[in-house]
DNA sequence: TCTGGGGTCCTAGGACCC
DNA sequence: TCTGGGGTCCTAGGACCC
């Protein structure tokens, strides 16, 4: 058996979690740059599409009708952490699918009421974090996962559904919309709607090799996995990444070479630092830039890269790398939106052959400058440290107007509790105190 | 007016191998 | 006149996920 954990409106429960004066309240957070809403709690469900432009509630923001956060997604993986270490009493089996989302193993749980269980999950997870989940419990991990998705549809449920104890699990599954499926997205959606198949248990009874040869080995996994049998396992340690990219779009448009160079060196800073973290040196680098999708003249797009040898994760290293290949990439006259970088070919860090006929750059040294540099970001602020070429006061800075508290991430922004002279926790306080 | 960021997996087709 | 079988590796593109 599966058991997927799923966070409730994760960004907008997170920001909540600090707001005790939200509760009940309309709130979403907004993604990068804030254009657009990414996240809604139940009550902004109700008011604004997922999607919607800030633009458009901008007017009920300003009223304070809705609720507003810019995204703080440092504080929102903090506060997944400690999701994840919840879950981890609970099996042994834990996998973080996603920021807000894990499977657990609950093979050798069958003897017993998992439904219970599931209950106990939620209340613990609410009560150590302060984030509501939803419980789907099931065979097989699809199966989990729509199951997820029916308890956040009906309040009755209370959070939790184990699809064994439903008694009739092919009117749930005939009610349900095909594209709510794992793996099933626009396009199969489409597809699948065009031959007749419009919900799950349509899906579910298709034939095996039509739907192999109509949509591969993923659909063929899909229709078993929605028929009980397992052919996704639990997969409780991450893969090493296989990419790692850093993209922003620019706060206004940006139509100088100057300020694009110091938005991507600021870009491959933070690249590298990842790639650090992950104790991966990168073989492959790319840098890109573009001109806004939505507009109809003056368009332009390019990409620029470059093989590493020796592959590295020094930031310095990659940062001339990554001005050259924006140079090369920019073309002057056009207004450009956004850039990227893109570390490819990764491979563990230690593995990396030296060079027989390399230049005597000191590595180890540099290797050491890294780790300071990481060290002092890490303890002190995140841009404690940096090189002079991703600028000092960048024009191009992404916009974040409704940026919240840093608090569980941040020394100086941890929440205080107040106490009041003489509410019940004032005196519990004195009372220990003149214990100690 | 404004419209995000960061990933993984599979398939098809070409080049090449014995 | 007819001219095999079975592979791997790489890339681009399309699909999916959150």
């Amino acid at each position: 058996m599966f058991g997927l954990v799923d966070c409730n409106s994760f960004f907008a429960s997170c920001e909540k979690v600090f707001r005790p004066d939200l509760e009940g309240k309309p709130v979403v957070v907004l993604s990068n740059n804030d254009g657009c809403i990414v996240a809604r709690s139940a009550e902004a469900k109700a008011l604004v599409p997922m999607q919607a432009t800030l633009f458009s509630i901008k007017d009920r923001v300003q009223r304070g009708e809705i609720h507003a956060f810019s995204s703080n997604p440092i504080l929102y993986r903090d506060m997944s952490r400690r999701v994840i270490q919840t879950l981890e009493h609970f099996s042994p089996e834990v996998e973080q699918y996603s920021i807000d989302e894990a499977f657990l193993g609950l093979h050798g749980f069958t003897h017993e009421n998992l439904s219970e269980y599931g209950q106990q999950i939620r209340a613990t997870v609410k009560q150590w974090t302060g984030i509501p989940v939803s419980v789907g419990i099931a065979k097989t991990k699809t199966l989990a996962k729509l199951a997820a998705h029916v308890v956040k549809q009906d309040p009755q449920l209370e959070g939790v559904l184990d699809f064994e104890t439903v008694h009739d699990l092919d009117a749930v599954l005939a009610s349900i919309d095909v594209g709510e499926v794992w793996g099933i997205g626009r396009n199969l959606k489409a597809k699948l709607n065009a031959i007749g198949i419009k919900n799950v248990l349509q899906l579910q009874q298709a034939d095996e090799a039509w739907i192999k040869k109509q949509f591969g080995v993923l659909g063929l996994r899909t229709v078993l996995e929605l028929r009980g049998t397992p052919c996704f396992q639990m997969e409780p340690v991450a893969a090493p990444k296989t990419m790692r990219i850093v993209s922003r779009s620019f706060g206004h448009l940006v139509t100088e070479l100057a300020d694009i160079k110091e938005a991507v060196a600021t870009y491959t800073s933070r690249c590298a630092e990842k790639l650090r973290m992950d104790g991966l040196v990168a073989g492959q680098f790319a840098v890109s830039m573009r001109t806004s999708y939505y507009r109809q003249d003056n368009q332009y797009a390019a990409a620029r890269s470059m093989h590493l040898d020796p592959p590295t994760n020094d930031t310095a290293a990659l940062i001339a790398i990554a001005l050259n290949l924006a140079e090369a990439a920019y073309q002057p006259g056009y207004e450009y939106l956004k850039a990227k970088v893109m570390a490819t070919e990764l491979v563990p860090a230690d593995e990396v052959q030296g060079e027989l006929f390399a230049a005597p750059v000191d590595t180890e040294k540099r290797g050491r400058l890294m780790q300071a540099m990481d060290h002092l970001n890490s303890t002190l602020s995140p841009d404690a440290v940096k090189f002079g070429a991703v600028g000092l006061n960048p024009s191009w800075k992404m916009r974040s107007d409704y940026f919240s508290q840093r608090y569980t991430t941040h020394w100086g922004e941890i929440p205080t509790v107040k106490v009041w002279q003489d509410s019940p926790m004032r005196q519990q306080r004195d009372t220990a105190q003149s214990k100690l």
